[in-house]
DNA sequence: TCTGGGGTCCTAGGACCC
DNA sequence: TCTGGGGTCCTAGGACCC
């Protein structure tokens, strides 16, 4: 039996806050995403007071004044350098290790010969003491059991942080699996719990005793594999190298309204250079590029959003290839007089950048040239900070850019900030 | 439990082509 | 002019995750 590992950090955005802040402890604290839009994170009293992710900030103001919630911007440098310290520590726990998102990582333990509770109460007072963080740690056979195992650590403090379904005996693990909410479980979203409801499953054990192949058929291949995970399958592997994204990303919500060309222009430019980062980042190249704008789909005023898809004559990673056609789409589909809330970008039908082929009129000529450029802009904003070198078109003010009044300070990443003291 | 953030993957349906 | 088959590309939106 395969003994996976899911490390959790938790409410990790809130508890970074709290280790370069300790006057936050004992004090309902809630970190806002970008924008200061909606609460993203928050520690454990201010969960007790009932606030929920997903309800904006601007209806909460005067409820958390009231009760004194503390109420900070996310401050992704600082949250990223805590990340980094947590994950390097824990590598050294096992050879196998997947990060799968900023606050948590699987582990693979298969084959330790010792006690694992013993070793995941080791690695909990480690990072603990290295970095002041609390962590939970489940174990079970498959992905999707070391979530639930962590899930379990987290919410009955009768198992001190640790969880490992794999030491239970099968009597006791359906008893458990049969009080938690299939919500619970990795892959069940909102919009499935309804469909299963209807279908009588209701718990874990439920989904766990149902049969995957009708439930392919009724759902997908996703659902099949959760039910044979929740039997001690193990179906989805541990990705210890990240797989190349198949489509790269870059929007942001505007901080004010936004209705010119120039800072749309702006924004989409900022975007398609950190998209193309991340595209070299995964040494890969793109061939299409996607644009859009929106305004606000809550305000009262006439909407507009408009999407538009062109793809380069041949794969490229040049933040100015993508500059060129993507400032040229904002064009072709912005209209003037309305109020943007939001813009973004998206590469697609990435290759890997191994043997790529020139299109017939050499568009990707002088390659050597070109590349030795982009390599040399990305040394640079390694070493020197985000951003300090930049296409032009992405403008110096930057109006529009994300509001963050509350932010705390970058304590670990920018000289200036560092944490006193005295 | 219904939404205000950001990201990834997938697919239905329309337009257009042979 | 209508109909049918097969395929690709694009847009919009659904679903999940943190």
């Amino acid at each position: 039996m395969r003994s996976i590992t899911l490390i959790d950090v938790n409410s990790f955005y809130a508890s970074c806050e709290r280790v370069f802040n300790p006057r936050l402890e004992g004090i309902p604290v809630v970190v806002l995403s970008n924008n200061d839009g909606i609460p993203i994170a928050m520690n454990a009293l201010a969960k007790a007071l009932g606030i929920t992710m997903s309800t904006p900030w601007f209806k909460l103001k005067g409820f958390a004044k009231q009760y004194g919630i503390v109420a900070l911007s996310s401050n992704y440098p600082l949250y990223a350098d805590m990340s980094n310290r947590v994950m390097s520590i824990l590598s050294q726990y096992s050879p196998d290790q997947e990060i799968y998102s900023i606050d948590e990582c699987f582990l693979d333990l298969t084959g330790f010969n010792r006690n694992l509770v013993d070793y995941a109460q080791d690695m909990r007072s480690r990072i603990k003491q290295w970095t002041g963080l609390p962590v939970c740690v489940g174990v079970g056979a498959s992905k999707t059991l070391a979530k639930l195992a962590n899930h379990i650590a987290k919410k009955r403090p009768e198992y001190n942080g640790v969880c490992n379904l794999n030491d239970f005996e099968p009597e006791r693990l359906n008893k458990i699996l049969s009080e938690i909410h299939i919500s619970s479980v990795w892959s069940i979203g909102r919009r499935l719990v309804p469909r299963l409801n209807a279908l009588g499953i209701k718990t874990v054990l439920d989904l766990k005793n149902s049969d995957p192949e009708y439930m392919r058929q009724q759902f997908s291949v996703v659902m099949e594999k959760t039910i044979r995970e929740l039997n001690g399958t193990a179906c989805i592997e541990l990705e210890e190298v990240a797989p190349r994204k198949k489509q790269i990303l870059s929007s942001r919500s505007f901080g004010q309204p936004v209705y010119d060309l120039q800072s749309l222009s702006e924004s989409v430019t900022l975007y398609i250079s950190r998209a193309c980062e991340k595209l070299r980042k995964q040494k890969s190249y793109a061939i299409t590029i996607t644009v859009y704008i929106r305004t606000s789909p809550f305000s009262i005023e006439e909407q507009y959003s408009k999407t538009r898809t062109v793809s380069l004559p041949a794969p490229s990673d040049d933040t100015r290839h993508f500059a060129s056609v993507g400032l040229w789409i904002l064009k072709s589909i912005y209209k003037s007089g309305f109020n943007y809330q939001k813009a973004g970008i998206m590469l697609s039908n990435i290759v890997p950048a191994e043997g790529q082929q020139t299109d017939l009129f050499g568009f990707k000529q002088s390659i050597s040239k070109q590349d030795n450029l982009m390599i040399v802009l990305d040394e640079i904003n390694t070493k020197m900070g985000k951003q300090c070198i930049r296409i032009a078109s992405q403008g110096y003010k930057q109006p529009w850019a994300m509001k963050q009044e509350l932010k705390s300070k970058s304590f670990t990443t920018k000289w200036d900030e560092l944490i006193e003291t005295n």
